[in-house]
DNA sequence: TAGTGGTCTAGACCACGGT
DNA sequence: CCGTGGTCTAGACCACTAG
């Protein structure tokens, strides 16, 4: 696997972001600075620095430099109003299911490859809240595909993303959801506190990763009486 | 108003496009052809094309060239499974009530800004339906801020968002928002023909776009029983 | 005024696609 | 083989920020 010089400099800086050598708020070295310390031209250095925007994790402002950004909903991904913002305060997760092999569920939202098919299936099932209020029941399912040890490592602030960030550098990329409003089921209603029958948002959501056959498929059910879910996204 | 060189061909490929001069499918010039045309060199007719990928407008192959996309979903916007695959053909559009200016809404999801509300508010109301079958009713507001003679011009192909980037070159930069599932009241579950009490999906968007303080607002209340919303994001 | 990022030039070599 | 886009060099000048 041969990277280009700008991807040596995409993942030499996001691996010093995420390992905190560079924090939220903290500069970047200058660009010209980058092309001393790694000999390459300002074109390439910023190659590398335009892909960290567009991953979400730095911001640049002429006349100032290149600054770390906190990096949420930069991807459109679904969040739940209060969960970021609350980030590690008022959010608990509870484990219903802890990761572990087990067989792909018909109930998989979309079709997985025949390669994803082959390989064993992770699953696991979360309860997510914010305070005393469980808001969304969640069910996760992906390949194994040479993401050993997966089991043994503990998530990063319980969010399964940054650890497939920071173990592996695999990020996510892309995704697709479809949503629907429905009538809470027993099992889910009890889980969320709700009555049985009252409206829920039902979220199915494929998730493209930056390893190729990764895929990973959830099935969410949202409680949003007092917490609306949210999605934003800038170009 | 300066442009940039790059912004200059980003522009007038994107108008040629638009207007049907390079049709979807059809190749650009290459890249050499378009540094002889207009007399740059390739790193800023990159930097172009960069952009219109990233607008969604072209894609591009090593070894053979940038060819013109179907220009979909590449935004993370919501869509209701089925309106874009059948684009023109079963989708109808009700106006129920036609492009006017009206009042601020206290209504309107997330808070314009005082520029904004010292403005005129353009508003119109919209039932989307999938062949017979009414899926969606939508509100929405935006500031009038120099947009002359909207109120004269045909939408394109029945949307809005195809009228501002043809006519006005503006284009959805990003957006925030808001989904909840809730029991549906009377007037919309009647003009859906649903049940009232009905679960259904309310969506709140804020909309941003290139034209500074020009965001568009909008109330989306659909029935998913039969066609969920979709939404799709890739980087 | 010094340093930063933003734009742009004029080249070069490589990897991929189709003939 | 040629033409395409992908990567990279070694400069230049401009616009913005801050001391």
């Amino acid at each position: 696997m041969k990277l280009t010089r700008y991807q040596e400099i995409q993942f030499m800086l996001k691996e010093k972001i995420q390992q905190g050598v560079y924090q939220i708020g903290d500069y970047l070295p200058s660009e010209n600075e980058l092309c001393t310390e790694f000999l390459i031209t300002r074109t390439t250095v910023r190659k590398a620095l335009d892909n960290l925007i567009r991953e979400g994790f730095i911001e640049k402002q002429q006349g100032k430099g290149s600054r770390v950004k906190e990096r949420r909903n930069s991807l459109g991904l679904l969040n739940v109003k209060g969960f970021s913002e609350a980030v590690g305060q008022n959010v608990k997760t509870v484990y219903l299911q802890k990761p572990a092999i087990r067989k792909w569920n018909p109930e998989v939202p979309f079709q997985p490859s025949g390669k994803e098919l082959q390989a064993n299936c992770l699953h696991f099932e979360r309860l997510r809240c914010v305070g005393d209020d469980p808001v969304m029941l969640e069910n996760n399912w992906f390949a194994d595909l040479e993401i050993k040890d997966l089991l043994d490592q503990e998530f990063v602030e319980g969010s399964f993303f940054k650890l497939l960030s920071q173990r592996y550098l695999i990020e996510i990329t892309g995704s697709e959801q479809e949503l629907r409003a429905e009538y809470a089921n027993v099992r889910t209603a009890s889980f969320l506190k709700m009555e049985t029958g009252a409206p829920i948002l039902h979220i199915s959501i494929k998730f493209y990763t930056s390893k190729p056959d990764l895929n990973i498929y959830s099935e969410l059910y949202c409680n949003t009486e007092k917490y609306p879910v949210g999605n934003s996204y800038h170009l």
